[in-house]
DNA sequence: ACACGGCGC
DNA sequence: TATCCGCGCCGTGTA
């Protein structure tokens, strides 16, 4: 029944039950299909009983395969699910390779409103469809095992794979349409959909970290941390909770008497700023940053790094998060390598730690500067589009302007200076959030800006513009049409009006380089495929793309990667990608 | 659950 | 008068 009915479908709606979250270790037990609403149909396939052997009444897996491959791996049946990068997961694991189109629920309400805070299948049922489903702790109950879900009877098993199945299905109705209204359609399908089975074979392959270089940094850090505190402990007097901002508060500011400056809603800040300045009195702060620091590096990378390496695989596997930014940036987490530290030397021999498979190196190619690329796109400005086609260096070139000089003199702390205004100027800030970063007065960070923009009128042409824009619409998009609403745009308190202004200015710049970045692993995707080449893509980190290279094929990467990259899209001025390879994460 | 602090782009 | 630069993830402390 079900396959006849599958012969004459338009589009399959999916959903996998498991025993784990992790795709990697998950087992199927069962699977529901459904081509319209009215009927679901629920495939269990390995439900065990209480004694833990196979549950009676199930279907055997190859079996199932034998009718319904044709229909899963059909490139021309569309398949839709909700998280499908999960399901693509589970089911190549199990021999299917899902073909067709692919359309997800989850990433449409995503492109709908990627300010959304959950886009999970109940949060959805419940606003659009106005059902509560029955949720996973409902049906698994009290059972704690991992793979609960085993053991879950058929009829109830059944009933909720099915809900979720057709609730899938009702709000593709509803959103399908909205998709289409809005002008979505392109960016859905042919970008966000494009990447799912990229960013699911990104995942799968993961990256290797060498335990000896973690274990040797967390011996060494551990040591200089235990030191340290002796220290601290010696400086303060007395014993406390370094990592407590709290206690350190205590100490420095009533113990020690030094003079506090902001504060916070708990109490003082005991940030880096604050530590930084702090130096002048005491010895004290300079070693809570040195502790903070280390701490900081051990426990959120060197020592939960060790942790996550995968015991089947050897490997660290994230997951890259395509519906959690407002911009339409990835995100990545479990853990996050979108943070890998790399500014210190400390940092770097973290870095170290990533290594590619035998036999083979990494490549990074990064995009230069592609923030103020895409504002010079957008602001049409005569001095940053000529800046940006003659190749000059942007930061020193917006150094002599602000400081009234030639190039030629430009120091490196007048460029330093420079490089943090062309980075305020994409996230909108104003004169008094420039000073605070800069440390200098608001009256000088006035006239840095005031030179700013008048040798850059445009991009303030730009700034007016596109708030005006958002006020008129109440949303900004992206050259390709990715769109934030704000609702704070029009408010009458002035806080918030503000910081949707500065969202409005942000956004379109920031979203844009997530447009381009993400059709560039694509683009480079289908190319790698096309060349034959064994080269995978293991890493996007916002305007970088890492890969693990077979040695023979560096060259042939490095021909293919760049062009690729760089042609993805055309701007008023040249899109230029960086490339650099290391036998490390550090070298490159 | 929330605040803080800190790592990345 | 106060304002404190955009987007994330995560560890720790505190309640």
């Amino acid at each position: 029944m079900l396959v006849a009915e599958l012969s004459q479908a338009s589009l399959l709606t999916l959903d996998t039950e498991t025993t784990s979250l992790d795709p990697l270790s998950a087992q199927l037990v069962g699977l529901s299909l459904c081509t319209v609403p009215e009927r679901v149909y629920y495939i269990p396939v390995g439900h065990r009983d209480q004694a833990d052997a196979r549950a009676p009444d199930q279907l055997a897996w190859d079996e199932v395969l034998n009718q319904l491959r044709p229909y899963l791996e059909s490139p021309k049946l569309p398949k839709l699910g909700h998280n499908l990068k999960y399901d693509l997961a589970i089911l190549s694991r199990h021999g299917v390779m899902l073909g067709g189109p692919l359309w997800d629920t989850m990433i449409a309400s995503y492109l709908l409103d990627p300010g959304r805070r959950s886009h999970k299948l109940d949060d959805l049922a419940e606003k659009f469809l106005s059902r509560r489903l029955t949720s996973f702790a409902e049906v698994t109950g009290n059972d704690k095992r991992p793979d609960c879900f085993a053991y879950v009877g058929l009829p109830e098993a059944r009933d909720y794979s099915c809900e979720d199945a057709r609730a899938t299905l009702l709000l593709w109705e509803i959103f399908r349409p909205e998709l289409d209204r809005l002008d979505l359609w392109p960016l859905f399908s042919e970008v966000e959909m494009e990447l799912v089975p990229i960013l699911a074979e990104m995942e799968r392959h993961g990256i290797i970290v060498d335990p000896a270089v973690l274990n040797l940094l967390s011996v060494e850090f551990h040591a200089d941390i235990k030191r340290l505190e002796q220290e601290i402990i010696r400086l303060a007097g007395q014993e406390f909770n370094i990592s407590s901002p709290r206690q350190l508060g205590e100490i420095l500011f009533e113990k020690l008497g030094l003079p506090h400056g902001r504060k916070t809603k708990t109490g003082y800040s005991t940030d880096i700023r604050v530590l930084e300045e702090l130096q002048r009195y005491h010895d004290l702060p300079t070693a809570v940053i040195r502790h903070r620091n280390l701490s900081k590096l051990t426990s959120t990378y060197i020592d939960s790094l060790a942790d996550q390496v995968h015991p089947k695989t050897g490997r660290i596997h994230t997951s890259f998060n395509q519906t959690v930014t407002a911009t339409g940036r990835l995100s990545s987490s479990n853990p996050n390598l979108q943070n890998i530290p790399i500014r210190t030397h400390e940092g770097q021999r973290i870095r170290q730690a990533f290594i590619p498979a035998p036999g083979c190196l990494f490549l990074s190619a990064d995009y230069s500067q592609i923030d103020l690329r895409v504002l010079a796109h957008y602001a049409q400005d005569p001095a940053l589009l000529k800046a940006f086609r003659s190749g000059r260096d942007i930061h020193v070139e917006t150094a002599a302007e602000i400081f009234r000089t030639h190039s030629a003199m430009v120091t490196t702390e007048m460029r330093r200076v420079a490089k943090t205004i062309n980075f305020g100027i994409v996230y909108g800030m104003s004169a008094f959030g420039l000073a605070g970063q800069l440390n200098i007065s608001r009256k000088e960070a006035a006239t840095f800006i005031d030179r700013y923009f008048d040798h850059f009128a445009g991009v303030k042409q730009f700034m007016h513009d596109i708030v005006e824009q958002a006020r008129t619409n109440g949303y900004v998009t992206t050259l390709l049409n990715r769109r934030r609403v704000l609702p704070d745009i029009n408010s009458t308190n002035r806080m918030q009006r503000e910081f949707a202004e500065r969202t409005a200015i942000n956004t379109p710049i920031q979203g844009t380089a997530a447009d381009i970045i993400k059709l560039a692993a694509i683009q480079v995707d289908h190319r790698i495929r096309k060349e034959g080449l064994q080269t995978k893509m293991l890493l996007q980190i916002h305007d970088e793309l890492v890969f693990e290279v077979p040695i023979a094929e560096q060259e042939a990467t490095t021909r293919l990667v760049k062009p690729a990259m760089e042609s993805v899209l055309e701007l008023s001025v040249p899109l230029i990608v960086n490339i650099s390879t290391g036998a490390n994460l550090a070298e490159t």
